[in-house]
RNA sequence: GCUCGGGUGGUGGAACUGGUAGACACGCAGGACUUAAAAUCCUGUGACCCUUAAAGGUCGUGCGGGUUCGAUUCCCGCCCCGAGUACCA
């Protein structure tokens, strides 16, 4: 029989689902290997062939694994919570649940159609309630947990009440926030129990608090950082402003430490790490405080600003203190003559979005206040500025100003004649520009004059702690994520208020259900969506929270789910305890890089309080994670005709010609073109109005221009897998998305190169079958040459899959076919560990051929890899290629049974050799067994 | 600006520890089969020079240097493209 991929496949992913071919078990005498793909958002577009790139990477590596004696779990399932099918809600009023169950059955579809050895029976979604009541139950534990900086983990927080009650405040170091109290424990014990409430909420690791947030207005939520890129919503690009508000937030900050330690342990691509890093953002320096003079006039006493520096060495370079216009001390610090001008500058600041304040980074502003600060190492005293480019959301929104050493300081002061104080005998060019060197010995510094830098910043520090001024600290850039989102279609968060203080409902009460509401538009009040539904309170009594969870929540702790088995998920653990301890974590990690700084960050966050609290072992949940490359879609265009005032006619141009005239561009859909030539017809009736379009052709073609872009509906450049699949098969589809080349590289999309694919596979399947297209595979023993080419296959995809490098298996796949073709070999002995070693690519095909050798229909998932023996690629002679300097001339065929000075008389005595040397004496040669013989002249 | 990737034929890419640059595939050209087309098969295909041919030569992995018998690979300096990040004190 011909390759008739449609009925293989067909029959194949029938056979698989039906009988549960790749269902896992939790205990295995086999090693356990855990390999997830970071699961999608099932949006209503289905997939592009730009999502399967990294699903079929890790299918090859679970099958590879499996046939290497692994019990491997291989799950997927749906990130289901998200904005799309809520704003799609608003404008259709169909429950977001409806739409997501379509896109998730087209997901399915489509996914099914490509053969992943998925174990189904274990899939999720975040939105089905028997999923987020664990959602639901880590916040609470989040809730019910402080961080114990003795320990150096979280904790629960009834023991740190008992702390309170019996010693106060008193020896609890704690993350919390800055206007945690201190009291002793007759204080403690005779507070209300409301007083008590709000001052636990400064420790737990979920709070409530109002704070500065990303406030979308056109999201009508709030965004986390991470969501909000170059000032705009990462969602549909809406303008986003700084606004104070209660929220939920997760204390992430108290991992700070351990989230960049943990980077070291574990083996992810470095630019991501690097992402991390500089988003946790550790900078090693000094809390200093600096003491403000009595403003004449001003009833306020003693203040103080607390400044961060990573340079402390140059305090005695300080000529003012900058605070940012949101510091809170601004209003308290002006003088009564500067209050107008203050304000206003705080106005004009307030007004401009972050985007303009990014734009207008070289426009110096600043306003000084009329009061001085007191410098604590010499009691200069230093004019207390205003000024925007202090950010109010890092380190105290204050700093001390050195422009001797700092650019910025260096620009600020200029402009506004301040003092450049040099700090350092190596300070070069200061009329120029700031020197942070480090370099030198310290000028004009009291008690570190003459000193190095290595030796002045221990003084520096022993002499403001003596004077209580200031001590070393470590400052993180990373800030506490906000965790509410004023939308409906997320986890409703399990609380309720009483006397305006939150409260967790009671355990047994989860999971708490998503309402039912009228509209998904926020209430008449300004409330969010959950405002809306009637009769919405604990107990009847208790109004509930009414925002819900951000999108990162449900994908923070999904790969523990997973371990619970179907038929243990009614348990009451989010796992059971054998799955994780069997599991532990994930060994193979896919997925983009835009993940970065948000589901990676906040999933190591969530399994490192996880672990603390006893849920899970592994303090890192990812070993090993791979970002697969973006599949970029690849953009045509048709150049219409315009006229002398710019308007449009409906003449298109080739692309060839567009120099000698005038015309616009237009993306065209890329299913009208092939190779970039546009089929007219098709053109015609691509939309109405090109109906009776007229084309100026090259070479009697209509020639599209080409780009590279996101792939995206908009841009008409989509390429769906189903087309593909349609017309080459699911096993074409996985060979030449991993044919296109590195797995972790990103490229634009182009079939260009699939029909070198899939004729590799119809030779494959004639390698079995005859002239006449039977099935017919010999008994006979294979010849050397047919072992070699073999073996040769089983060492390299091996070596290939184990680095990742899938592109190479495909060639060499074809390397080996084309050689078992030359050599007309239809043995039994070969092909049959072919089709093992090829199965994991092409699983359709190799089952096939799998039961037609006689095996035992779907035992090729069983199958072992075979056992690679070098001796069969051992040959007695190589063709050394003989350079001359280093210039290859010529190939020799010499045993490699010869030592080095035997070949080098073997060479020399070779007639094209002489002939190459031209009557030169050699002076050297260079003999490397089995590589290579230079002969230097 | 900083950090991290990456620059190899007409195209996607290969070359694993410094050892035959361009494997494999697409495309293209020529040929076979065919009434014809598709499919299939065969041959050629980095550029340039020389030659009737066989053979041979020069250049060539972004650019300029260096180390080495030998460099796509290592080192120094620069250019370009992509991604991330950006007043972080």
């Amino acid at each position: 029989m011909d390759y008739h991929f449609k009925d293989i496949e067909t029959k194949w992913q029938r056979f698989w689902a039906q009988n549960n071919t790749f269902k896992v078990a939790n205990n295995s005498t086999k090693p356990k290997y855990y390999v997830l793909d970071m699961f999608p958002y099932p949006s209503g577009a289905g997939l592009h062939v730009g999502h399967p790139l990294g699903y079929i990477a890790s299918d090859i590596y679970s099958r590879y694994k499996r046939s290497k004696g692994f019990n491997v779990l291989h799950p997927m399932g749906y990130d289901s919570f998200g904005l799309p099918a809520e704003q799609y809600a608003i404008q259709t009023g169909q429950h977001p649940a409806l739409t997501t169950e379509q896109n998730i059955a087209t997901y399915r579809r489509q996914m099914d159609q490509i053969g992943f050895s998925y174990d189904w029976s274990r899939e999720i979604r975040t939105s089905d309630p028997s999923y987020y009541k664990w959602t639901q139950w880590i916040f609470m534990q989040l809730f019910n947990s402080w961080y114990n900086l003795d320990t150096d983990k979280a904790e629960p927080i009834d023991a740190l009440i008992e702390h309170f009650r019996q010693n106060g405040s008193q020896g609890v170091r704690a993350v919390c926030d800055d206007e945690a109290q201190s009291f002793d424990a007759q204080q403690w014990n005779s507070m209300s129990v409301q007083q008590q409430q709000k001052e636990l909420l400064k420790y737990r690791l979920t709070y409530l608090k109002e704070s500065t947030v990303n406030w979308c207005a056109a999201l009508g939520t709030v965004l986390a950082n991470d969501e909000v890129k170059d000032g705009v919503s990462e969602r549909g690009g809406h303008p986003v402003e700084q606004k104070k508000m209660m929220q939920w937030s997760m204390r992430i900050t108290a991992y700070a430490s351990r989230l960049l330690q943990g980077l070291n342990t574990i083996d992810w691509p470095e630019p991501l790490k690097e992402m991390q890093r500089n988003w946790i953002g550790k900078s090693v320096g000094a809390s200093v405080l600096f003491k403000v003079e009595n403003a004449p006039g001003s009833a306020q006493a003693h203040h103080t600003i607390e400044v961060f520096t990573t340079r402390a060495d140059t305090i005695y370079g300080v000529s003012y203190l900058a605070l940012a216009p949101e510091h809170e001390l601004v209003a308290s610090l002006t003088t009564p003559a500067r209050k107008q001008e203050i304000e206003d500058y705080i106005a004009r600041t307030k007004k401009k979005t972050e985007l303009d304040r990014m734009a207008d980074a070289r426009n110096i502003s600043g306003v000084f206040t009329g009061t001085y600060a007191i410098n604590p190492l010499n009691n200069e005293r230093i004019p207390i500025w205003v000024a925007d480019y202090v950010l109010a959301g890092y380190g105290t929104g204050a700093v001390m100003a050195v422009p001797s050493g700092d650019q910025r300081d260096w620009l600020f002061a200029t402009h506004f004649n301040l003092p450049v104080i040099p700090v350092s005998d190596a300070q070069k060019d200061l009329d120029k520009q700031a020197d942070p060197s480090k370099e030198g010995r310290y000028i004009n510094s009291g008690c570190i004059n003459g000193l190095s830098y290595q030796e002045a910043l221990p003084v520096i520090i022993q002499t403001l702690e003596r004077l209580g001024a200031g001590k070393a600290k470590v400052q993180y850039r990373m800030r506490d994520a906000i965790f509410g989102r004023q939308r409906y279609w997320g986890e409703p968060v399990p609380v309720y208020f009483k006397e305006g203080l939150p409260y967790l409902i009671d355990e047994q009460d989860l999971p708490l259900l998503l309402p039912e509401v009228d509209k998904y538009l926020p209430t008449e009040a300004g409330d969010p969506p959950l405002g809306r539904a009637t009769g919405w309170k604990y107990k009847d009594q208790y109004p509930y929270e009414l925002s819900t969870m951000p999108g990162w929540a449900g994908s923070s702790w999904y790969w523990y789910r997973y371990m619970a088995a179907a038929e243990e998920r009614g348990q009451n653990v989010f796992a059971p305890k054998e799955a994780i301890d069997y599991w532990q974590d994930v060994d193979l990690y896919i997925g983009g890089s835009e993940h970065a700084t948000g589901h990676l960050l906040y999933s190591r966050f969530w399994n490192m309080f996880l672990k603390d609290i006893g849920c899970v072992k592994q303090e890192e949940p990812f070993k090993k994670l791979i970002n697969q490359g973006m599949i970029q879609g690849r953009s045509n265009f048709v150049y219409r005709l315009l006229n002398k005032d710019g308007s449009g006619t409906n003449t298109f141009v080739s692309h060839g010609l567009t120099a000698q005239y005038k015309t616009a561009a237009l993306h065209v859909d890329v299913t009208i073109v092939d190779h970039d030539v546009l089929d007219l017809e098709k053109f015609r009736q691509f939309r109405p109005e090109f109906k009776d379009a007229e084309f100026i052709l090259e070479d009697g073609r209509y020639i599209c221009g080409v780009e590279v872009e996101k792939m995206s509906k908009s841009k008409f450049n989509v390429v769906n897998p189903d087309h593909i699949i349609e017309r080459y098969g699911a096993d074409t589809l996985r060979l030449y998305e991993m044919f296109l080349g590195p797995l972790e590289q990103s490229k634009p999309w182009n079939t260009n190169g699939i029909e070198g694919v899939y004729k590799f596979l119809r030779k494959f399947w004639k390698l079995f079958h005859n002239e006449l297209m039977e099935f017919a595979v010999s008994d006979e023993a294979p010849v050397k040459a047919e072992l070699k080419a073999l073996h040769k296959i089983i060492q390299k995809v091996q070596d290939d899959i184990e680095r990742f490098s899938f592109n190479t298996s495909v060639s060499s796949f074809m390397i080996c076919v084309n050689e078992l073709t030359d050599l007309k070999c239809n043995k039994r002995a070969i092909l049959q560990d072919l089709v093992i070693v090829l199965s994991p690519y092409a699983p359709h095909i190799t089952e096939e051929l799998w039961s037609l050798l006689g095996h035992e229909p779907g035992s090729l998932t069983r199958a072992a890899y075979p056992e690679f023996n070098p001796a069969y690629l051992v040959e007695d002679e190589f063709a050394y290629p003989i350079s001359l300097n280093g210039k290859m001339k010529l190939n020799l065929n010499i045993p490699l049974a010869l030592d080095n000075a035997e070949v080098e008389n073997f060479v020399l005595a070779n007639a094209d050799v002489q002939r190459h040397l031209d009557g030169k004496t050699p002076k050297k040669l260079i003999v490397v067994k089995g590589r290579i013989v230079n002969i230097v002249v």
